[in-house]
RNA sequence: GGACCCGUGGUGUAGCGGCCCAACAUGCCAGCCUGUCACGCUGGAGAUCGCCGGUUCGAAUCCGGUCGGGUCCGCCA
């Protein structure tokens, strides 16, 4: 270690105990709280390790408790003194340096400070949160904030480690790169130099990872800041920090296996008090997981899990239920899907509108329900309709108990599925079905390679479009045309997987990854049906394309969104929780201002102006 | 682009047509206090209720707009 002794203080505030007693000490921080006895003054002084208490007595220390008198929260202090164990009956065993306090002979103040904004001493107090944004330096001196600051830095010293440990090697990648138009929208910056060009923000390394990888490097990853400009959520914001990794000459298996054990140590090395609810991680394909939790990215703490209820119902064919909704759905090739909601039987008619409102909100026509009330007594609107065995059937089909809520959607795959989905999330945290401590790692694989655009007509990589297919499924990357100018929804394509999983976290998905397309000519086939010409590619992608000719391994990677996962780590419900300087839903940084109207001398210079922009857009 | 919620002394809340030129807690200021640790006691200052407009005899309270913040939809491979 090197020597950081300074004038200013001999230990820190978190760091003086009973074996220091006798000896002298110089501590300096932030004067978490005073109190005043007259005579005899108590300053608790704080800094980012701790707490010490420090005792400023008139008789021992006139001109030291002179300054104690005039000192006030947040003042920045250097206090010499010696260090004195405290009496048994005056030990504070809420401080772990409880058990001795400083005793003053010299105070002086480093800085004076302002009555803050806020309480900086008192955790639990709720604050405005825009207030905290706007002080957020005085936001990160409270300690949930430092302690959330604090577990983050532990996950990226974690993932260095393991990382190191496995022979990959961090390299970082340029911010100034080139627009491609996958994905969302671009931050663009204009460039100086040429006048009327632009470099665009990453939106990931994606590209120059996968460069890396023809270059020779092998295992590569980066702690990566990237940027997307689209609309804010609570766990999007337009920069923020992707795990970024790629490795040659592996399968699907091999990128798995690495990313699940680095995953294990590096949440055990983060949160060693929290468990990991199930090694190794399941594995779900895209289609267990939306048939069975409704999302790809399903929170496995808790079961109720959706339940088709179609065959109970006749599904279709045989003897009618009795319900038409139902009976008419199944008939349209349609689906009919349930989740119970334990001990929701008692639930009133207003919380049952509720359930039926969201469900509208999220596409469902409407939401059936049935109260089980006990063994054969089953209430609720649509019994009446219902044939005794089709009620019969879909109590036994979802297993639910006396006591239970049963919910049931009608409606297309996609819907039911979806409606259920969301449901189930809400239900689950209400009903406080998870564990909350408690860490469940799943992964969703096997997606399919590309969706119907009806917008534009044409396929869309489901996730990356460099992502390789299912070896199984190359033969289906063609149009039913042959052609593949002139796709179609019901091209062979719409049934290729490919070799893409993700990694989900308590409901969150933190990351995505994927075997990459390394051979010229199914890379061009790829993007060919994505509705990309020749020309098109080589604009966008001419690197890649130029690469690949010369001699691309086999490779695959993933990325990780830091801020998700510390937040979940950290248990909070934002990923502006975990950012020390996150912006507002509206994209402002309300501390420096950010974003303001550009200098109209830094326009010219780039040969810029604006247009159509309210006049508050432009600085004098 | 859309839906919904929030905006009252420094902070967090209460008040939701007249009882409010606004209450409580805490913070702040002053005085007192030699063992506190959310110290205590006494006294004091501090908000025209985000902003603009309207309804009304009367608006913190109702309505419209606007600004700021949040949740969600769209968007985000």
């Amino acid at each position: 270690m090197a020597d950081l002794s300074t004038p200013y203080r001999t230990h820190t505030c978190g760091e003086l105990r009973p074996t220091h007693a006798g000896s002298a000490a110089r501590l300096s921080g932030w004067v978490h709280r005073r109190r005043d006895h007259g005579h005899l003054i108590f300053l608790d002084l704080r800094d980012r390790h701790g707490l010490t208490q420090v005792v400023v007595d008139e008789e021992e220390a006139p001109d030291a408790h002179a300054v104690a008198s005039r000192v006030r929260s947040e003042y920045v202090v250097m206090a010499s003194g010696t260090v004195a164990p405290r009496d048994a009956d005056k030990v504070n065993p809420r401080l772990a340096t409880g058990e001795v306090e400083l005793r003053a002979t010299d105070i002086s103040v480093l800085a004076e400070s302002k009555t803050p904004p806020f309480y900086i001493n008192e955790p639990d107090a709720p604050i405005d949160e825009p207030l905290r944004l706007k002080y957020r330096y005085l936001d990160i001196r409270r300690e949930p904030m430092l302690r959330r600051l604090l577990l983050r830095d532990r996950l990226v010293q974690a993932i260095r480690d393991v990382h190191h440990a496995n022979g990959f090697v961090e390299i970082e990648t340029p911010d100034l790169i080139k627009s491609t138009p996958e994905g969302a929208r671009d931050f663009i910056v204009p460039s100086r130099l040429q006048p009327g060009s632009v470099y665009a923000l990453p939106q990931s390394p994606q590209q120059l990872k996968q460069l890396l990888m023809v270059a020779g490097v092998d295992r590569y990853f980066q702690i990566a800041r990237c940027f997307r400009d689209e609309d804010l959520r609570g766990d999007r914001q337009p920069e923020f920090t992707q795990l970024d990794l790629e490795m040659s000459f592996v399968d699907e298996a091999t990128v798995m296996a690495f990313v699940e054990a680095m995953a294990i140590e590096v949440t055990r090395a983060t949160v060693p008090e929290r468990p990991i609810r199930e090694t190794p991680f399941p594995r779900l394909t895209f289609g267990e997981a939306t048939e069975r939790y409704g999302t790809d990215k399903p929170d496995v703490r808790f079961g109720m899990e959706l339940v088709d209820i179609g065959p109970a119902l006749g599904g279709g064919a045989g003897e009618p239920s009795g319900f038409r909704v139902f009976d008419e759905t199944l008939a349209a090739g349609e689906r009919v899907k349930a989740i119970v909601a334990p001990g929701m039987a008692s639930a009133s008619r207003r919380e049952t509108d509720e359930l039926t409102e969201a469900a509208r909100r999220h596409g469902a026509k409407g939401l059936a329900h049935l109260a089980v009330e006990g063994p054969g007594d089953v209430r609720g609107p649509i019994v009446k309709f219902l044939r005794a065995d089709a009620l019969r059937g879909i109590i036994e089909r979802t297993r639910a108990e006396a006591g239970d809520l049963v919910l049931i959607v009608a409606d297309r795959t996609d819907v039911a599925n979806e409606v259920l989905g969301r449901l189930r999330t809400e239900l689950g945290a209400r009903l406080g079905l998870a564990k909350p401590d408690e860490l469940a790692y799943c992964w969703v694989h096997r997606f399919p390679m590309y969706q119907w655009d009806a917008e534009n007509g044409r396929w869309d990589a489901t996730h990356n479009p460099f992502s390789g297919v299912v070896p199984e499924d190359e033969p289906l990357l063609v149009t039913a045309s042959g052609d593949p100018a002139t796709p179609s929804p019901a091209d062979p394509a719409g049934r290729a997987r490919a070799m893409q999983f993700d990694l989900a976290l308590n409901g969150w998905e933190i990351g995505g990854g994927s075997i990459r397309i390394n051979r010229v000519d199914l890379l061009r086939q790829s993007f060919a049906l994505q509705g990309y010409s020749l020309d098109r590619m080589r604009n966008l992608f001419g690197a890649m394309l130029e690469a690949f000719e010369y001699g691309a391994p086999p490779h695959g990677g993933i990325a990780l969104g830091i801020d998700r996962w510390a937040a979940v780590l950290a248990d909070q419900p934002t990923i502006r929780e975990v950012m020390a300087f996150p912006k507002t839903q509206s994209g402002s940084d309300l501390m420096l201002d950010a974003p303001a109207p550009p200098d109209p001398a830094q326009f010219a210079e780039l040969g810029l102006r604006t247009v159509g922009v309210p006049d508050r857009a432009t600085r004098d």
